[in-house]
DNA sequence: TTGAAAGCGCTAACAC
DNA sequence: GTGTTAGCGCTTTCAA
């Protein structure tokens, strides 16, 4: 069925070499150019890929694995990134490992027996092992939105800034007047999860305020849980003026809770939530909102790799930190006594 | 760095084809067996899975063209589906074509370069083009949520019932005594909008009930465009007692829009909603919901082309039609006049 | 510029 | 059971 470069190089009378090389951007005669391209068109020839990997060691294809494919963020960036890899004729075989290390490590192997010539992976292990036959094999890898020590200087990284990000949040919160600002992460001991809260404490501290532990709740990334998470928090009589939600899900849940208590938005509470997704468009338009960047995110995923696959030991490791957005909404108010 | 099967034989002092055999379930001596595993070890050994690619011309990796990788139903169903089929040692390579034809033609391409043994593909382009070449190829497809008449027979596919779906929530609504009962879908002229408005017709037909065009409202499957639709729907004064709205993302913002227009639920309106995604939970428990199953659905299209792949010709091409699941809350007020 | 030939790492006859 | 050998389809010296 599938005719090989032989099949052409009869075709045209041409030797092999000679239709190698006009495949990959050599110089041929321009008669015998002529001559190649009727032949591959009459027999649908197509480079087998699989073949040219093994020859030249290199698979162009980008393992991802991550921690759950359902997962409006994940997909969001993975969305670009793949756009972008595919462009450069790199193909992406994507890994769900349902946020289990033990699934992750298997991922990465997969992976690597499939001589993936590079790895991107929202790391569900904080260790860093799934990875370590990765970095022995010389395979570069790109982290994303979680960093992990252990690994420092060994692979690079994508991630924003989210102690900054949560201090922004704060900090407008607290010119505003609020106090009591309620926080609503997700799980505890997650990357982003300790910086976001660490963020809101210096702000805090530096502000004079004496941080409440009721006021930190944690709402597991879901909707399901920022829902209960705010409602828990709003169910006190000395509730927050104030609600930081650190994720979407989160966010569109715990609005929920709001609207579905009555409680309105500014006038009883202000909220700062977080996160944009296309899908999902502007139901909140007057949420004020610290957003990251997840076009840019995968964009840089995607040109990280490709320098590091360009020349992967001149190009030294680097983690490179985005600065998240800010969008004003009307979500928020003053109460500022005077 | 990487040893091959080269190395193993030269330390185990055994050939070639034995190494081979082993990791191909062949008898092997127990001795050997023993001397061979041992070299595995030390020399890290892995098999080269292009190499054995390329001699065996099965790439062990599916092709899964979506037309957005940013949509929570997609997600769900594929990340079934790539579990299975990874468990089974086979790589998904997901392309996300973003609901554009040129693009989806390209990624099959792409894919069929590449040599993906098979291909499952949730369809943008309602005429079969882009499939044509794998078609022609022999590889073996999986059509998923929507079906493609031109293809039938030359393609296997994993739906739902849709026209039964919305029969049933139709009626569900007709039973409780409604008679004006907004339907908000996806894009006209998609597979499931068409299916999905053809049960409602169906039913207010069968019920003798004369469909109103201002009845149905196109909400662009998006959150936003549910809530617009919702809100438009209600906007009128002779607006409908009930609603059905088919698919999750348009539920959500139906919702949304309904809490915060202050109509109640059922009290003023009664609603049937679509879908159950595990990242959202359950935040609206007292929803009537018509759900699709989507690890079902994942499942099926796995073991389906595991089949077809074990024995492509023996296995004839099928159709495979999935009941959706009926979830009874308290969003339906019987409104019946007696 | 072109062609002949070697070989990437593996599998599968085939003979032992 | 095991080893020898011939490719899978391609790239890449090296000579012409």
């Amino acid at each position: 069925m599938t005719s090989t470069m032989k099949d052409l190089a009869q075709a045209t009378g041409l030797g092999l070499a000679t239709i190698s090389k006009y495949f990959n951007g050599g110089t041929v005669r321009e008669k015998n150019r002529l001559l190649i391209e009727d032949a591959v068109k009459r027999l649908h020839f197509a480079p087998n890929e699989v073949a040219r990997s093994l020859k030249t060691r290199q698979s162009h294809v980008i393992g991802v694995v991550i921690p759950e494919l359902s997962n409006a963020f994940i997909t969001s960036i993975i969305s670009t990134m793949e756009d972008l890899l595919r462009q450069r004729n790199y193909a992406v075989i994507v890994c769900d490992c349902r946020s289990d290390a033990r699934q992750e490590k298997q991922a990465v192997e997969f992976l690597l027996h499939r001589r993936v010539d590079g790895l991107i992976n929202m790391p569900t292990d904080p260790s860093g092992a799934p990875l370590r036959p990765a970095v022995e094999a010389d395979v570069p890898v790109i982290l994303v939105d979680r960093l992990i020590p252990s690994l420092e200087g060994q692979v690079s990284a994508v991630v924003i800034d989210n102690v900054r990000a949560a201090e922004k949040a704060t900090e407008t919160l607290i010119a505003s007047g609020h106090r009591r600002i309620g926080l609503v992460l997700g799980d505890p001991g997650l990357y982003t999860t300790d910086c976001r809260m660490q963020g809101y404490l210096n702000t805090l501290k530096a502000a004079g305020i004496a941080p409440d532990p009721r006021d930190i709740s944690y709402g597991n990334y879901t909707m399901n849980g920022g829902y209960q998470a705010v409602q828990g928090l709003m169910a006190r009589k000395d509730r927050p003026t104030a609600l930081f939600i650190t994720n979407f899900e989160m966010t569109l849940g715990g609005m929920l809770a709001l609207q579905r208590s009555g409680i309105r938005v500014p006038e009883d509470v202000s909220v700062i939530g977080f996160d944009k997704l296309d899908t999902f468009g502007d139901v909140f338009p007057h949420l004020t909102l610290i957003h990251q960047p997840q076009n840019i995110i995968g964009r840089e995923c995607a040109s990280l790799m490709l320098d590091l696959l360009s020349d992967s030991h001149a190009v030294p490791h680097r983690v490179v930190t985005l600065a998240t957005q800010f969008t004003k909404g009307t979500s928020v108010r003053s109460i500022k006594g005077d």
